[in-house]
DNA sequence: AATGAATGAGGCTTCATTCAT
DNA sequence: CATGAATGAAGCCTCATTCAT
């Protein structure tokens, strides 16, 4: 009976948010007014204050929710050890492709998260950091070349996995399967010919 | 005495020039203000005008500037046709490299024209394309792997270079040399170790 | 309570409106500043952007105000055709009392729709033609001396009103009455004394 | 030898003083730059500061040149007292076509005398109420009619000259002869048809 | 006699945010 | 829960004017 309160309020709170979120992708953050926001949620200014303290509130909020739930994915998503190659492949594929899945699920809050966010550049450390001892890891297994430095490997993969979300997957031009076959094709095996030397 | 006709003038637009793309590079464009970039150029708000229309006119004028010198490079740097593969390699790291150092060279260029400009993502899917046409030569002449899908490698391998620059080059973890010999070495094999099969 | 919907607005905006047409009518539209009408108007400068987008839309507004108002003025006004001299005169007077009337009533539309609006001489020539029409039909019909052109006089008596409304009527020197019967007595018979000749 | 100097000089001033009368007379006062009176003259800035102390004294200066030789030129126009009625007319109808003459000879300064100098409302008071003293003089000879006030008869005639300059004559729709006939016509016969009881 | 370079002052406009209801 | 009305703060840009040469 109390709980039921409220229900109006989480419901105008949501069309702000999500209002936000699309402003703030489609324009980014220093372009996208209040005005708009509210406009889009069918609302009026002071409206948004009920439920945000400020603009920084609301962006970062969208951050962290963004950053918080793909954290969450990536954590669920550690590779096995010690598998065979064949499985090893098809492992990092799947991983690979619910990544794209996930960024390809919102992607107001993907641009928001990874690009328009002031610190997003830190972010992506972090995430390629994680990465990177994830992949040292297996190369001391013996999965991967010694002769690769790993941290470097770490940022192309990372490189790699950001530019097709936003070149091909936002425009719609490919899936997340096809997209992760295509990049661990490429990053196990590389472009050359065989029988080359 | 007579050599210094307008000499001036010029010494005071390059350096509100470079004052700009140091603001600009440091809080992108809206937070950039033009009287930050003339106290850094030591000159009041109006001399800005002497020598720019706009803030949009002298933020357009660098990236114009950041883009036609990439365009230009990338021009005199393509590969040439047929060769061995030990000749490749090498040329491709050297192509490569020779982007680094471009890239390295003027960090707030870099970040203005990748980063900060809003049709940046429309210019990357220019670069790719030439970029996408050139392997697709090669893949033709029977250097590349048949089974990869150029387009997407193009993506792949923009995208690796565009994040080594924002996490390895300009941040000094690695000079364009190295970076661009570990790229290669990925790129054209792979990470897997051999003898698995 | 239920009654004031809106009200408080239309009353700042009128208010508004009012202080720009007395800064406009005493310094003219570019020494205007908006800051000194909404002081007039008890206001900051930003509520003066709630109610009109710019300092040109208010002074158009406003222009357009007083042209609309006048032409209804004067499309009421037309003189009935085909009457005798007495009653011609009779009703002439009559109406250019009530033109006066109408500039008199507000002396700053007045002198912004006649003197400041920057169209004002092409607005001018159009009531100017209108005029020239209405005294062609009458000089057809008899009334008027053939060998009088009709296009000059309309603009001679143009010009007589409109000195009289600034020389005259907006200084307080006399009332439309007043000068509808000189403007008559003057235009209709002439300066001369009888018996001449 | 020494009176030859300044002639470079003075036709810098005269050539920036022609430029500020053109732009004057088609921008007005406000929106006429310093810098586009200058390049008009094929100077720059500077120059102009070295001839006229400000953009008040230059408009001054051009406000004064116009009012004092139309002055001159009313002072020699006095009608020639208790003149025949026929010698009235030919003497009016000149000396009006002469002021026409004097106001198409410089457009430029015309405007800015009678319509754009602030204090121009004044002035045209003043050279009314020399009119007026005219006029009575001559109804006191019994030349006018006395049931008619001077004073608005004055005013009359000064808004019919102003309007048939700006109507008329400035857009070359007619010449100062013309003009001069038909408002004497007008000003001393009326209108009205004759017999009319 | 003239110019390239620079500036002080000030106006228009925008926007996040708040008050009173 | 929501709104109409209003504001403080701040930025871009323009222009008359001057300095040094």
């Amino acid at each position: 009976m109390s709980k039921e309160k409220g229900l109006k309020g989480k419901e105008s709170k949501a069309r702000i948010k999500a209002a936000a979120a699309c402003e703030f992708a489609k324009h980014g953050f220093h372009q996208t007014k209040i005005s708009n926001i509210v406009k889009r949620a069918s609302l009026t200014q002071p409206a948004f204050y009920l439920y945000f303290s400020s603009k920084d509130a609301i962006f970062n909020e969208l951050v962290h929710e963004f950053r918080t739930k793909l954290w969450k994915l990536i954590e669920t998503q550690r590779l096995s050890p010690l598998m065979e190659k064949d499985e090893l492949i098809k492992q990092m594929t799947a991983s690979i492709e619910k990544l794209f899945e996930f960024f390809a699920e919102d992607p107001n809050l993907t641009r928001i998260g990874l690009v328009l966010a002031p610190d997003s550049e830190i972010f992506k450390e972090k995430l390629i950091r994680l990465l990177a001892d994830n992949l040292h890891f297996e190369q001391r297994s013996g999965t991967f070349r010694l002769e690769l430095s790993m941290e470097i490997v770490a940022v192309c993969i990372f490189g790699m996995i950001e530019q097709l979300i936003f070149q091909c997957l936002l425009k719609n031009k490919s899936n997340p399967k096809k997209l992760a076959e295509e990049v661990v094709k490429l990053v196990m095996s590389g472009m050359m010919e065989f029988g080359s030397a």
